[in-house]
DNA sequence: ACGACTTAATTCACGCTATTATTAAAGCCC
DNA sequence: GGGCTTTAATAATAGCGTGAATTAAGTCGT
C-alpha cells in the first residue's frame, strides 16, 4: 500500500521520468513512438520533450524517412549531458571506469589489491586515484559527473550512510560511504557488486525485457541479485539475495562464514577446487590461482573421471540451489554469471537445468528459463555506473532535489 | 522502472487511494491527521474526503473533544459500504465467511471435505453453497458484495484466469477461476492460502507496521508468504514463496513432491510425526490425526528423551530454513504461523532463534526479529476477504473501471 | 452571558498539467 | 504545383492541489 501523496508537480516529474527512461532504455525514438507506447497524448509528449530538450537531457538525433509524410525526428538522451563513474571493488582489484550517458566507456583504470584482507583506506585511496585518473585521461571536468556508483563484493547495508560487511575482504562494518564522502562531493551510490551486475544485465544484457529475474553469480563467493517488477529487490537493509550462505546441505561441509552446509561451501570456486583435490586424494589442483585451477578442472573433464564426477556434482548442487531460487522467487529468468559461473555454465548448463528441474516445483520451474549472462564479469563497474543514472531517470532528470527561492 | 503514464485523473485517484487506505488501516482519523500524515494540504483532504463521503465510502464517526477549539470529527470507512467474502480452501475443509468493511464476521460456514483428493467440482459446489448460505444467514443482498477472495492451499498461478496446482489436494492445473466464474458474476480473487494469511497478519496481526516481512507457515504443508514494501511478493506467476520445497538437506529424506531433502520433508507436520515414529523405533505416535499427534509429541517432551530430541532437531531444521529466508529476503520480521507452527513455536521459538542465528549471516539476522503470528490459522479466510478490499483501496474506491457516457 | 482565544474545516483565486481539437510543418507522388 | 500523408506545435478546455483567507465550532475567563 503506497502512502505517498501526489501533487501536480508529481505528475510532471513522473511523466518526465517515464519518457526519459523510455528514451534512454529503448534507444532513439520518435515523439510518436513515445505517445503510443506510453499512452500519453502527443501534445503532452511534445510538451514534456520540449522541456527535456531545453534542459539538455535529450537531443534530436536526425530524422527517419517516411513513405509520404513529415519525417519523424528521433530523440535520444544527450550522451554528454552528464558523465557517470562506475567502481568495482572486487576481491583482487579496484576498477574505476568513466562512461557517458550512452554508456560508452571513456576511460578505465585498474588497481590490483593483494587478496589478503585489503585495508579500507587503501581501497578508498584507489577509488580517489581512479577518479582523478579517469577524469584526467578523458579530459573532463568533475562538475560534469552525475554521480559515482560503487559495487562492492559484500553486504552493503543501506542507511543514512552505507556500511559494508564483506567477509571475503575481511571487512566488518566498514563505513565506506563516510570515508568516501570525506574526500569528494560527488553523489555516491554504494551497492552490492552482485546487484550492480544484475542491474547491468537487466538493462543491457540477458535480463532485457524480463520483469522478474534472478542473477545467480558464482565466483570465489556466491551471491544473487533479484529483480522484481524491473527493480532490484533489496529487503529491509538492502542485503537481500545472500544466496551463497543459504543452507543446501544441513550439517554439511563447513563454510568460511562459520556455518555448515552453505551453498557456497559446495559451488564456490574455492569449494569446487577443494572437492576436486579431495577427489584426487589430496593432490593439489594445478594452477596459480582459483581461475586457472577451475580451467584445469574443466580441461581434465575429458580425461579424468574424478574431474567429471566433481563437475557433475557441482551441476547437481548448483541446480538444487537454482531450484531454491525458482521456488522462492518465481522468476521468469535465471541468469547464471560470475567468472566461475560463466566458465562452468558453458559446459554444465544442461546438467544444471536437469538438476533444477528435479528439485523445483513443476509450475514455477516451467515459468523460468535458465540462461547464461551476456556481459561478462567486468559488468560490475558498468552496473555500478547505472546507479546514478537510475536515480536521474526516476527523478525525471531533475538533478537538484529541491530549491529554495 | 515504472512505465505508467500519469494523467490528471490519476492524481485524484491516487490521493483518494492514499486517504482511503489510511482511514481503513489506521482506524478512525480526523481530516487533520490525514493532512499531516500524508503531506496533502487540508484543503485537498477536505475536498477528497468530501467525495469519499458523497460516494458512501467514508462516514463521519463522532467528534473528539478538544481543549479549546473546534472538535475534530473522526472519519472511518463505512462498514456497510460493501461486504466481502473470504473463502479458505484447506486440505480438510472449505470455509466461507462474510465480513463487512470493518472486518466484522457476519456469517461463517464450514464444509468438511474428506482428505483424500477432493474433487474440484465438490469444492466449487461448497463455495457456491457457502455463498448463498452466508448471504442468507446475514440477510444481505449479493449486490452488496464487493468481491470474493479465495485462499487455496496450493500454487495459484495467476493469468487471465487463475489456475490451481495443489499437490496436497491432488489438483494439477485445475481451472478453478473458470469454474467459479461460470456460476457467479461476483469479482473473484484467487490466491495462495499462505499469501492470504500473510495479508491478514500484515494488516491486522503480527505484520503491522513492517514493510518487509516473511510469514513462515508450518502445517501439513510448509509455505511462506513474502511481503516487501508492504505488498505481497508474487513473482512472475504468483507462485513465489514455495519455501516448503526448497532443498535444505541435499539428497536427504524423500518428500511427497518427488524430490529429496525438501524442508517440508523435515518440518512438515507429517514429517515431524514420521521422525518421532522413527525415534520410537517404529511405534506409531498416538493420536487420531496429525494435529493430535503433534500435541502428543509436545506433551511427551517432558518425559521422553526421544520426543525432546525430535523437537530439538525440528527447531534446528526450522531455524536453518528461517535463516535461508532471512539471507534471501532480508526481512525486518519473520512471523511463524500455521497450526503446527503455532503449536511448536510456543515451545521452540528460542531454539529456532538460536538455530537461525547460527545459519544466517550476522548482518541480515540482526535486522530481523522472529515472532509468532497473532491471528491463528483461521485467518486464511480473513486474509482472502482482504483481497477485494485491497483492490478497492488501490483503486481509490472506484468500483467501475470506466464508464461511457 | 459575553468576548477572547483556539482549533478544525471550507472556500476561492491561482498556477500547473494533460486532453482534445485545430493548425502548421514537412515531405512524397502524380 | 496540388493533393495526400504523417508529424509536430498551438489553443481552448477541464481537472487538481496549493495557500491564504474565511467560516464553523468549540473552550475558557470574567
Amino acid at each position: 500500500m503506497q502512502l505517498e501523496r501526489a501533487t501536480n508537480r508529481t505528475l510532471r516529474r513522473r511523466n518526465r521520468s517515464v519518457l526519459l527512461a523510455k528514451v534512454f532504455l529503448d534507444g532513439p525514438l520518435a515523439r510518436q513512438d513515445l505517445a503510443t507506447s506510453t499512452g500519453l497524448s502527443q501534445a503532452a509528449v511534445s510538451n514534456v520533450v520540449g522541456d527535456l530538450i531545453e534542459d539538455g537531457l535529450v537531443t534530436e538525433a536526425g530524422t527517419v524517412e517516411s513513405d509520404g509524410g513529415r519525417p519523424r525526428t528521433m530523440l535520444q538522451v544527450a550522451p554528454r549531458f552528464a558523465l557517470v563513474v562506475g567502481v568495482d571493488v572486487g576481491e583482487t582489484r579496484v576498477r574505476v571506469e568513466l562512461f557517458d550517458l550512452a554508456m560508452t566507456p571513456l576511460a578505465t583504470v585498474d588497481y590490483p589489491i593483494n587478496p589478503g584482507q585489503p585495508d579500507p583506506e587503501t581501497v578508498v585511496a584507489h577509488i580517489f586515484a581512479g577518479l582523478s585518473y579517469v577524469t584526467g585521461a578523458a579530459a573532463v571536468s568533475t562538475a560534469d559527473i552525475l554521480g559515482v556508483g560503487i559495487g562492492v563484493s559484500g553486504v552493503v547495508e543501506q542507511g543514512r550512510q552505507a556500511v559494508v560487511h564483506a567477509q571475503t575482504l575481511g571487512w566488518e562494518g566498514v563505513e565506506l560511504e563516510r570515508m568516501l564522502r570525506a574526500g569528494t562531493d560527488l553523489p555516491l551510490h554504494l551497492d552490492n557488486g552482485a546487484k550492480t551486475l544484475g542491474q547491468a544485465e537487466m538493462w543491457f544484457g540477458a535480463g532485457r525485457g524480463a520483469r522478474h529475474a534472478v542473477f545467480a553469480l558464482i565466483g570465489s563467493g556466491v551471491g544473487a541479485a533479484v529483480v522484481t517488477g524491473g527493480v532490484t529487490y533489496r529487503g529491509a537493509s538492502s542485503s537481500a539475495g545472500e544466496w551463497g550462505h543459504t543452507t543446501l546441505c544441513y550439517d554439511g561441509r563447513p563454510c568460511r562464514c562459520g556455518a555448515r552446509g552453505c551453498l557456497e561451501a559446495y559451488v564456490g570456486a574455492g569449494a569446487i577446487i577443494d572437492r576436486y583435490r579431495d577427489a584426487r586424494r589430496g593432490r593439489a589442483v594445478p594452477g596459480a590461482d582459483e581461475e586457472s585451477q577451475i580451467t584445469t578442472l574443466l580441461a581434465q573433464a575429458g580425461s579424468s573421471a574424478a574431474a567429471r564426477r566433481v563437475l557433475d556434482e557441482t551441476a547437481s548442487y548448483l541446480g538444487a540451489g537454482v531450484a531454491n531460487l525458482i521456488n522462492l522467487f518465481n522468476p521468469e529468468r535465471v541468469v547464471l554469471g560470475g567468472w566461475a559461473g560463466v566458465a562452468l555454465g558453458a559446459h554444465l548448463l544442461p546438467a544444471i537445468r536437469r538438476a533444477a528441474a528435479a528439485h523445483a516445483l513443476r509450475q514455477p520451474f516451467a515459468q523460468a528459463s535458465i540462461e547464461l549472462c551476456r556481459l561478462g564479469v567486468d559488468a560490475v563497474a558498468l552496473g555500478a555506473a547505472t546507479l546514478p543514472i537510475a536515480r536521474l531517470l526516476t527523478a525525471g532528470g531533475i538533478r537538484e532535489p529541491s530549491k529554495i527561492h
